[in-house]
DNA sequence: TCCTATGTTGTATG
DNA sequence: ACATACAACATAGG
């Protein structure tokens, strides 16, 4: 469920735990939202812990940690990534844990649940001073300015003879734009999801590069702050409706899977050229 | 019963 | 080695 602006607003619901200690916690050690983690390192940490600051990159949420049972210097990094049906939530101090709720950090005025039934999201966990590798490696958010046109066909050209949607899905380069993300991206830039990524000429690669920007700034404006609709005017709110029409052409949706993924466009505005 | 799902990753193939 | 395609992961809901 979660792409960029979902992953800050689920990030956000944390918010009041911030400043917090954790008193107690409970998790599901065997789930598999925890392969790879030591999962008694974390809890011997963050229990007793204070949540100092939260972040997100992309997909991907940040969590730190300090004061917990370790050297006096070190943070407890805690990270979250909410895969596809997972969600951040805040309950009352003595919410008792559903099914699905794999981490629960209780604290005096609220509980912090991480969910997820699917179990396609992970928890990852270090402790040290300076920031894990597994965050600082991240490559640089799409609205940043780190984010550029040359980065931007440099990739394309290497991913020549993939199918631009698929492309935009990697989340190597596209930090945090997930499948309508991507499709409202090519849809605007009035780009086919088929064509091959290194086929843009110039102008198409400004033209999909300014779409990519436009699509994470509003959903981060719209969505991120308080999970509001997009309006009428976009991709999203027709994409998956029976009969859906192009709110740009009036012309039948079309849908089929390309990179593995159900994709929708507009066959009026984006052509195979 | 069968199909779908806003994601990632391991493995096979070119 | 590098790029691409796709099954697999696990659960719920239509």
């Amino acid at each position: 469920m979660p792409e960029l602006a979902e992953v800050a607003y689920f990030c956000k619901q944390w918010n009041p735990g911030l400043g917090q200690r954790i008193d107690r916690m409970l998790i599901h050690p065997k789930a598999r939202v925890f392969r790879g983690t030591d999962t008694a390192h974390l809890v011997r940490y963050l229990t007793g812990a204070t949540l100092e600051r939260s972040e997100t990159r992309g997909k991907q949420m940040l969590f730190v940690a300090k004061g917990g049972k370790g050297k006096a210097k070190d943070c407890g990094w805690l990270g979250v990534h909410l895969g596809m049906t997972g969600e951040l939530r805040l309950e009352t101090a003595d919410y008792e844990p559903a099914k699905h709720d794999h981490l629960v950090l209780h604290q005096a005025k609220h509980s912090l649940v991480f969910e997820d039934a699917r179990l396609f999201g992970r928890i990852l966990f270090s402790e040290g001073m300076d920031a894990p590798a597994w965050w600082a490696k991240l490559p640089p958010d799409l609205l940043s300015k780190e984010f550029t046109v040359k980065m931007l066909a440099d990739f394309l050209r290497r991913r020549g003879r993939a199918p631009l949607k698929a492309v935009l899905l990697m989340q190597e380069r596209f930090p945090g734009i997930g499948n309508w993300m991507a499709d409202e991206i090519l849809w605007r830039a009035a780009i086919h999801p088929r064509q091959a990524a290194g086929s843009l000429d110039t102008a198409h690669v400004k033209t999909l590069y300014r779409e990519i920007r436009t699509v994470c700034r509003e959903a981060m404006r719209v969505i991120a702050k308080d999970w509001s609709d997009p309006p009428d005017s976009w991709l999203f709110n027709h994409r998956w409706e029976k009969g859906g029409i192009c709110p740009r052409t009036g012309a039948k949706l079309q849908h089929a899977t390309i990179g593995g993924r159900t994709t929708c466009w507009s066959p009026e505005r984006q052509k195979l050229e």
